[in-house]
DNA sequence: GCCAACGTTGGC
DNA sequence: GCCAACGTTGGC
């Protein structure tokens, strides 16, 4: 089992709505990032966990857990002439950008937030994606040790 | 195939 | 709102 971690602002698509959807259920749509399409169409497989983190916020953090419930297929947004993520260059015989569905788990007890995770980018959480210098991918391995470390973290006293 | 210009991301 | 970092585009 492999662990991402899935960005998103809470004002286009937060943990709420997650909570309230369908089997607390829905397609991760609008990636139009190279990098972070290929994780999604070849990587990401059935019961891999992700972690749902906000950009963007007055506190940017990890906020819930979250399931991938089915693998890779292609955006339908894309296809979408009215859709703001719609893109002319895909089409439906050979699609550029793919999604998987996601479903919550749990949300976490507190925000686990970028500046904790920062505090221990030295050691516990060294070399994670998410905190080398300038990234901005919005679908980011995580490996299973600072997977493991981050949980401990929200087992903590919440930071200020 | 290089690289300058441009647009976007996202922390602060 | 600013701006650094990065990805993409397009002229050559």
């Amino acid at each position: 089992m492999h662990y991402w971690l899935m960005k998103t602002e809470p004002g286009t698509f937060g943990v709420e709505q997650l909570a309230a959807a369908q089997h607390h259920t829905t397609g991760w749509d609008g990636v139009r990032n190279y990098q972070a399409r290929n994780m999604l169409r070849d990587q990401m497989k059935k019961g891999d966990q992700a972690f749902m983190y906000y950009s963007s916020t007055e506190v940017p953090g990890i906020v819930a857990i979250m399931e991938v419930v089915r693998e890779g297929y292609p955006d339908p947004t894309a296809f979408d002439r009215r859709h703001e993520h719609y893109d002319a260059q895909s089409d439906r015989r050979n699609p550029r950008w793919f999604m998987v569905d996601v479903q919550l788990k749990r949300r976490l007890a507190h925000t686990v937030t970028l500046p904790e995770l920062r505090a221990h980018a030295a050691r516990e959480l060294k070399g994670m994606v998410l905190l080398r210098p300038g990234n901005r991918l919005s679908v980011t391995p995580v490996e299973s040790a600072h997977w493991k470390f981050i949980l401990a973290l929200e087992s903590r006293a919440p930071s200020t």
